[in-house]
DNA sequence: ATAGGTGCAAATGGTTTGCGAAAAC
DNA sequence: GTTTTCGCAAACCATTTGCACCTAT
């Protein structure tokens, strides 16, 4: 009952083979504009495909992220989002109120590694950075606690 | 069997007494010099209270986190770590080798916040940001994948 | 008496894994 | 035939929660 597509060696995969599998993942990372959970992912790829099972959802994702398709950011403490890798580095920044996500590149963040590697003796592979906070449309809510 | 003494109002804590077991776990992460997770907390707040329990220790340390007293640190996307918040704002660097952890402060920081801030009209109450990379003694291990 | 804290055990929920079947070569 | 992937269900594990009891006021 499986798909059954001609699969590929994908050398961008490491030489893993693009099943019929990984291919709508992929697809629907790249037809969504913004990040995605596992679950929601696995929710649209099951309108394409009855049989696709939320395991195999998480052991591409996986992959993808380790030969650096995809990006895992954890945007909310509780689950993972992803997104394919672009060619610029972008950060986010999620509103507590509403849970608006914007986007934002910022040359600091490169100077900010630099400076920290050349402080500590690090070689820095990976920045981890998100911002918190409130919209322009929710900052009058913020509860008074 | 539960500890006995006597408790106090403490403002800073959003007028919620300071029990025994709060002020254990606070005593705990103020020894200890680096950032302790739930598991290692709740096994050092055992030896001296054999019978405080592990959902006390998260609950209090959510406690001290919404009041501002600890801060919440995810440093291996595993799970969490907790620490006194301090005077100065730090984050941290982690190596992916040998899980060696250091701190650092920039002001850079405070700087990309700042801009962000002004580009996109949002207030930004909370940046997450932690780096990984290989740290001198593992530069050189780095597998080849 | 009331309000809130605690201990215990069970539940939650995102993610991972063991295993047998299926695919590709 | 061998190797890898997949689907399914079960396991995992950090964290949370329901509930009865306790404590301080």
């Amino acid at each position: 009952m499986r798909m059954r597509i001609n699969r590929k060696i994908v050398p961008e995969m490491n030489d893993r083979p693009l099943t019929a599998q990984r291919r709508l993942i992929l697809d629907i990372l790249r037809e969504a504009k913004c990040h995605l959970d596992a679950k929601e992912l696995y929710q649209r790829a099951i309108q394409k495909d009855q049989h696709i099972s939320l395991a195999t959802v998480y052991r591409n994702l996986r992959l993808f992220e380790e030969v650096g398709l995809v990006d895992e950011r954890r945007l909310d403490e509780v689950h993972c989002y992803y997104e394919l890798k672009r060619s610029t580095e972008h950060y986010h920044l999620v509103c507590r109120i509403c849970g608006r996500v914007i986007e934002f590149e910022s040359p600091m963040v490169r100077k900010l590694v630099d400076e920290v590697q050349r402080n500590s003796d690090f070689y820095v592979s990976k920045a981890v950075l998100y911002l918190e906070g409130y919209c322009r449309n929710c900052k009058g809510k913020k509860q008074v606690s």
